[in-house]
DNA sequence: GAGTGGTCTAGACCACCAG
DNA sequence: TGGTGGTCTAGACCACTCG
């Protein structure tokens, strides 16, 4: 007695919700508008709160949604391209739109795995931190490591930490005429200061940068920086950025 | 009458959960080791299944554990390091190592977005899907969009589709002499298609690499590659990869 | 068939934001 | 103060792998 077998795939329904949702995103709203809350959604679709939500981390996670706890659920804009790869690295924090702002530096221990990289003991290397703006919103945090060696005609006048000694330290990086730099992506999640400084929960998907700067043979300074997985298209290469990814996005997930 | 405040930062549970676990991982777990089930850590913990997983997403998300269904979680190795900036594109899947290996190729319209970057209208492209293998794994799957006109001596006599195909469309590629490229990344999940290839469930983190491929002035193909998330960790760069990733992230957490 | 992770439910309470 | 998303619970069943 075979059973009809019914050709069920079983696609789960948080799936099978999550390509509604993003059709529905595509041709009934508009970039901003905000969505039903969530209870009335998983009312709507007859599913349970849970199940709905799983729908809306993944259409979160592609960059379709932005989530506020207290607002609601609002459609995202297309991401933005953030260009990572130029040479000319914006070390002092200029006026330009795309500048990193230096916020704070402290003189500590590198992590184990930085001081590796910079061939350094356990001695105290400078920590700059930076902040990413674009378009007005924060998109990147940064730890810049560099260790006293780097940076020997450093200012005793300057102060020991705060933003005016974060931007001695990145003068005289800029001074020693870097020479090359090599880089990497993964994902993670973003840390409790982290989180805080790019508006989002912790545990929020980054994207981490490092970066190892070179100058007369060796390593002279290591940064790590985390940029908003959600709002964030990272552009490498000689020409400017491309400029597609909300459309692209919407192609994929059709096929 | 001011109450006390009792300064309770109110941590999730599951974000202390997953430190803890991290912790452990660290200093009792050897990579490839078996965790307990997830009912037995729950009931360890003292919390609801469901909020046991959501620690693990977390570690899962950053590449320290590693789930399948039916078997367990296991305790990951360190993220590879997968370099995707090199000039010399393995265009003819050779026998190297790190070698993108042709799987098939058709010829349908490409999606608007990569038609837009291709400046072609709504002609049929060839569509060369490759996979990436990394000692013995896949790690990333690619569908590489060619404009016939890209390749106009290709011959007839390859077979119309198929890896014979694949490959002959590489090579006809190759001959162009690739002048320079421009590349994205972005977080995204996986297609359906493409966590069969990756050994994913559907939806799975992934990196997406969108490279632009110049020749003679214009854009001559335009590769969308997707990485597998929780075990790669993307390098550009001159020099060779920068090793280091696991470490690293302990000590990020730590802090 | 036994055991694993994956999905789903129907509740509850909390932290946050705005009017 | 009311409404939002964020966290958490205690169950249930399913899909998958393996011996």
């Amino acid at each position: 007695m075979g059973t009809t077998q019914l050709e069920s795939v079983q696609e789960p329904k948080y799936w099978h919700l999550k390509t509604v949702l993003s059709e529905a995103l595509d041709s009934d709203f508009a970039v901003g508008e905000i969505l039903p809350n969530e209870r009335d959604l998983a009312a709507r679709f007859g599913v349970a709160r849970a199940t709905l939500r799983q729908a809306l981390e993944q259409l979160e996670l592609e960059g379709r949604l932005q989530r506020r706890r207290g607002v609601g659920t609002t459609v995202a804009p297309p991401r933005v391209g953030v260009a990572v790869s130029t040479a000319q690295h914006e070390w002092t924090g200029g006026v330009t739109g795309e500048a990193w702002q230096p916020v704070d530096c402290a003189s500590e221990a590198a992590p184990s795995a930085v001081a590796a990289m910079l061939g350094t003991g356990t001695e105290p290397v400078h920590v700059v931190r930076r902040i990413r703006d674009t378009h007005g919103q924060a998109v990147a945090a940064e730890l810049l490591y560099v260790p006293a060696s780097s940076v020997p005609d450093l200012s005793a006048i300057d102060a020991p930490s705060g933003t005016v000694r974060a931007r001695a330290v990145l003068r005289e990086l800029h001074r020693l005429g870097l020479e090359g730099q090599d880089r990497s992506v993964e994902l993670g999640s973003a840390r409790a200061d982290d989180a805080k400084e790019l508006d989002r929960l912790p545990g929020a998907p980054v994207l981490v940068v490092t970066t190892r700067y070179f100058a007369a043979g060796g390593t002279a300074a290591v940064s790590i920086a985390t940029y908003r997985a959600d709002t964030c298209r990272l552009t490498f290469g000689d020409s400017g950025a491309l400029e597609i990814s909300h459309d692209e996005q919407q192609e994929r997930q059709a096929s």
